[in-house]
DNA sequence: CAGTGGTCTAGACCACTGT
DNA sequence: CAGTGGTCTAGACCACTGA
């Protein structure tokens, strides 16, 4: 097999043949990682056949000049990413569309990365009060020590979508409130030096009460999406614990799931 | 350093020396994922030091008689579980309890995985019909095509929970309302050679119908928990679509996010 | 500075798939 | 059967951390 013109061949294997691959052994930037992106935008551009083959990984490995673990640690990562799918003894294939975009980009996500970016955000209240029962239950410190809490009222297109209720332990972090409408809780955690692990949530629906229709411009008894969430340091020690009230009429969770092979 | 005694080492330290994992070489098993296992275990039960050092991987991998690259391929995929953090010139870390269980217990997973196991499911309709446009635009077939169509009602403890609408293409599956109702769809799933790669969710909220009151034992206008879900096969092409409403009273969705490094 | 994880190499054998 | 990915080895050098 494998003559000048195989039809099946060509069909759909051409792009990667043609693809050169630019790997610059001295950037910082890992060898696998550069390909692992560089094969990432070969299929987000399409060059890349979506659901054939991807020449098999030994060949790949002699024609970028790569050891063959490395050029496995590229493909792996975008097989972890939901990008590729390995199949034992027939090859690497490029998952149908449809399964591309919303990975890193479920709104789920985006509160965690990057809360209070697109739309605007406007902090109604933020003090330091010692902790209730719950909320010191949840961030692990002591009933009664000092946290800082923190509303926000969320907004796109001048309506209002959410109110956001969060504490963190006061000794965490100095925000400043103005940073926080433009920048976002999250980013400014990073900033600090904080790493975020993980995160706990829980999202379920109740009706608005009458002070909540009228903060967030709904009637009371209206359906609300609810979400507490507590978020973790990479050390396991929890940095965060916010309930957020969302009008459903204006905001869904979007995301996506992969299953563990 | 590391004389007999030291006092830091042995605070924390003592739990990994004195484990012995069994490698057994003629086992199918892959040796990383033997020691990934026995190593999870450890932790789970407590024997690994929450917080504290694991030992550098030279080491570990010598005492085992295996190579570098395997016991990093264990310990990798802890990481990617969240179980352990690795700092580079520091060593790798059990991460501080209260992030281990419910990784893969969320009840996103559950639904996944298990739908209709734990609480009864009752077929309420199962039929096939033609594709109407957005189940049609949904699992990517044309519309008026033939769709198996599937109502399920979930109870817990006599008590309904929600109203479950799936739909999948006709040409995929057999499905026994008896079996559905005691395996759940996906394992049904599984079981006839699908293999499930991702799927995506929408959440939200809205008011119940009278109707759906009334299937659901809720007041007409009570809060009630949406979800839309599309599932796809591992070559991207969409297996299930469906329109599930749960009972805001008795359910809420829990789960958690890794946030990728 | 010594110790750690992060990356990389150049091989090897095996298990599985499809023809 | 030939071709694929899956696993594994025994080294090597580097970048970073903390003392």
């Amino acid at each position: 097999m494998a003559k000048t013109g195989d039809r099946a061949r060509t069909a759909a294997a051409p792009a990667l043949s043609s693809l050169d691959f630019a790997l610059d052994r001295a950037s910082p930037v890992p060898l696998y990682y550069q390909l692992a992106q560089q094969l990432e935008a070969a299929i987000e551009h399409g060059v890349l056949a979506p659901g054939n083959l991807l020449g098999n990984e030994v060949d790949l490995s002699v024609r970028l000049g790569l050891s063959r673990p490395t050029v496995r640690q590229a493909i792996q990562s975008l097989v972890d990413k939901g990008l590729l799918v390995r199949r034992r003894g027939v090859g690497t294939q490029v998952v149908h569309s449809q399964v591309k975009r919303p990975l890193e980009l479920s709104s789920l996500y985006d509160d965690l990365e990057e809360a209070g970016q697109g739309p605007t955000t406007q902090v109604v209240r933020h003090e330091v009060v010692p902790a209730s029962c719950d909320v010191a239950a949840a961030l692990g410190v002591a009933e009664g020590s000092e946290v800082t809490v923190l509303d926000r009222l969320r907004c796109t297109h001048g309506q209002p979508v959410a109110l956001l209720c969060n504490y963190l332990p006061a000794s965490l972090l100095d925000l400043d409130d103005a940073r926080l409408e433009s920048t976002g809780l999250y980013r400014m955690m990073r900033s600090a030096g904080i790493t975020l692990h993980s995160a706990r949530q829980r999202v379920s629906a109740r009706a608005a009460t009458a002070e909540e229709g009228a903060r967030l411009d709904e009637e009371e008894g209206a359906a609300l999406l609810t979400m507490q969430r507590t978020a973790y340091d990479d050390t396991g020690r929890p940095v965060e614990y916010g309930t957020h009230i969302y009008r459903a009429s204006r905001y869904t969770f979007d995301f996506q799931l992969l299953v563990r092979p």
